[in-house]
RNA sequence: GGCGAGGUAGCUCAGCUGGUGAGAGCGGUGGAUUCAUAACCCACAGGUCGGCGGUUCAAAUCCGCCUCUCGCUACCA
């Protein structure tokens, strides 16, 4: 079988922020995978890298104070030194900065406009300086001429602006997800591309003016402009494999599986096939699209404190139980939950219990029984048969976990034949037979489970490669090449191990003092500044549910010298009816504004805190209209 | 409100194109055993398979309606 290979590429990751657990993930998963199609004797590559240009990166720059180049180089430095200690075997970390991408962006780009697919055209727009954006009519027919993010008001600004024809390739596309299964999963991903396919997609804004944005890669026919976003983004897969020269890319590119986080999903499965085919290059072949962690059941962000470190962990627990628990704990394509509990409830019971007892009583029985030499598997039975054949089945059925990245069901198959080794051992009973001095059958049992122990190590080397190399090394054995099942290497010492997978134990947190969660206090305003806020006491005599909305709340209120209506964000922690006859603080004098079509002429403050709120009213009964001061 | 994914034993979930008396792991209870990391092995869960209606000889599995949860999105002065 000549020629079998497999590349696969993380997301390049924007250097914006530290890489937390969703990084780390994301990366184990295709380390993984590179190391089964390894073992499976393909010819594998792994890429991964840092995307380094854009707004927000030039943002977080001058924030800081620091020089672009000098904040992305460091900030890249962080995931490149992150990925030894992970133990991840990537082959290559291209960054969007490298001259070696930034030609084939050029060149892609050329080609695509050479073949009519970028134009220019005059964008008339409404934007927005703080976001450095332009917003649609579309977006903004709220309140149209605001911006939905700041509420500010929108500049109109003509500006001139190059698109790539994504609309011509709509048809392709989704002719291209609809014939192909493998292309793209797990299956709801594949649902919401092709209902997203399903309304007219708009051609795609790719460049900016150098005079707003500097920060990127000039376009090759017009270095007026510089590349917006995802041209320098995508092609990064391609850039890395030496496009378009490289031997690299003829051999591994059309082996592709793109792996990434749900976020990233319409820039993957709706833009990068399209420049692709523009550019007339074949699609990559797969793309694998998995959930996001919470942690300890709440969303993992950096307002709440709780952002996993994966070194930090993996330090705490182990490299490989933190790689075996991501790979085991999250069904890919669903969101997973990472909490310390279960964590602990499964290094005890699939590893420390299942997995390290057997090699436990495996080595120490050849040991008292064997005298340490591992012995000869003659006249198996049915039963030894039987056990065996179940590694086969897993080897089998592999092929078909990694084609849709299902690893966590793997791993419990692999559990499942792990739990029939113990059951196996047990129902043999090896002592007895000593003791009753069939020593032949005794040797032949031990040989049995010390093959099935040796297959475990194969197929879960990937996933743990530090402790299988122990695994391995108990039986005189080095790291695997391959996952042949053949019999255990006889008269080899083995060595009695030393637990290979310690009990954890689970300590409930302590009630720390909780770190503040407030946000930060904002900027320092003088006395006149408050006193232009009118705040007043009303009374709330009507509320109803704004219809065809989740969270507004119409309500007519007294203030006393006059009855308004205001519309209010608090229909999921207030229902109307509750609402009628309360006492509230409003901000009289606050511009009006519509919302859905109604006048709100004033706003009503509640506390907030994530995800409650509460209304603020007076303690005790006021008039409508009192002041608040 | 729109789109998507789901509601199956206390908990986490398997159950693909309909058909033996509805499953696994964890937890809990009881038992057996001693090779082993107080591990392993065995037995025990009587759960309206979210609700209602329909198709069928037969539905957790197909269709319709309803309801609830989660994600994205809209919206939240």
């Amino acid at each position: 079988m000549p020629g079998k290979t497999y590349y696969v590429t993380t997301p390049i990751y924007y250097v914006n922020a530290d890489p937390h657990l969703g990084h780390a993930y994301t990366t184990i998963m295709c380390d993984i995978l590179r190391r089964y199609y390894d073992l499976l004797g393909y010819d594998t590559y792994f890429l991964t890298g840092t995307d380094e240009y854009g707004q927000n990166i030039m943002r977080v720059a001058q924030q800081s104070n620091r020089d672009v180049k000098e904040m992305v180089d460091a900030n890249s430095a962080k995931f490149r030194a992150l990925w030894p200690q992970l133990n991840i075997t990537n082959d290559d970390f291209i960054r969007t900065t490298e001259e070696r991408h930034s030609r084939v962006v050029q060149a892609i780009l050329q080609r695509t406009y050479d073949n009519g697919d970028i134009y220019m055209a005059e964008y008339g727009g409404n934007y927005c300086v703080r976001c450095e954006r332009f917003y649609t009519d579309k977006e903004t027919e709220q309140k149209p001429g605001f911006c939905p993010i700041h509420e500010t008001e929108l500049e109109h600004i003509k500006e001139k602006n190059y698109f790539f024809r994504l609309s011509k390739y709509q048809d392709w596309l989704r002719e291209r997800i609809e014939s192909d299964r493998q292309f793209l999963a797990p299956n709801q991903f594949r649902n919401e591309v092709l209902a997203l396919l399903r309304d007219p997609l708009d051609d795609l804004c790719i460049s900016r003016p150098v005079e707003r944005l500097h920060w990127g890669i000039p376009l090759p026919f017009d270095d007026k402009f510089v590349t917006y976003v995802w041209y320098d983004a995508l092609v990064n897969y391609m850039s890395a494999l030496g496009y378009p020269d490289d031997e690299k890319f003829q051999k591994y590119w059309p082996e592709t599986t793109h792996m990434i986080a749900k976020d990233i999903l319409r820039q993957h499965a709706v833009y990068w096939p399209c420049f692709l085919k523009a550019a007339e290059i074949p699609t990559f072949k797969r793309l694998r699209v998995h959930g996001w962690w919470t942690v300890e059941g709440k969303k993992m962000s950096k307002s709440l404190g709780n952002v996993i470190d994966p070194v930090e962990e993996a330090n705490k627990w182990g490299l490989d139980v933190f790689r075996y628990f991501v790979a085991r704990e999250m069904t890919f394509g669903s969101d997973g939950d990472y909490s310390a509990k279960s964590l602990v409830a499964r290094n005890n019971a699939e590893l420390a219990d299942d997995l390290g007892n057997l090699l436990s009583r495996v080595t120490a029985m050849v040991g008292k029984y064997c005298e340490g030499a591992l012995p000869a598997l003659s006249e198996p039975t049915d039963a030894d048969q039987t056990l065996l054949r179940g590694l086969n089945d897993l080897i089998d059925a592999l092929p078909g976990h990694l084609e849709n990245c299902t690893i966590h069901s793997f791993l419990a198959k692999v559990n499942q034949v792990v739990t029939l080794t113990n059951r196996y051992i047990t129902e043999q009973a090896p002592w007895a037979k000593f003791k009753a001095g069939e020593t032949d059958r005794v040797g032949t049992i031990l040989a049995v489970a010390s093959q099935m122990l040796i297959g475990a190590g194969h197929l879960l080397y990937p996933v743990m490669p530090e402790r299988m190399a122990e695994l391995l090394e108990a039986f005189g054995l080095g790291q695997p090449e391959s996952l042949e099942n053949t019999a255990p290497p006889a008269g080899n010492k083995i060595q009695p191990a030393k637990p290979l997978f310690p009990q954890l134990e689970y300590i409930e947190p302590t009630l720390e003092a909780p770190e503040s969660q407030a946000a930060p206090v904002k900027p320092e305003i003088a006395f006149e500044d408050f006193a232009k806020v009118d705040l007043r006491i009303a009374t709330v005599l009507e509320a109803e549910p704004v219809p065809k909305t989740d969270k507004l709340l119409r309500l007519t209120i007294d203030l006393g010298m006059e009855k308004r209506q205001i519309v209010a964000g608090i229909a999921q922690f207030y229902k109307a009816e509750e609402m009628i006859g309360r006492q509230i603080v409003v901000v009289a004098n606050l511009a009006p504004r519509k919302l859905r079509g109604l006048e709100s002429k004033g706003m009503l403050l509640a506390g907030r805190d994530g995800e409650t709120a509460i209304l603020l009213g007076p303690g005790g009964d006021l008039p409508a209209g009192s002041e608040v001061s």
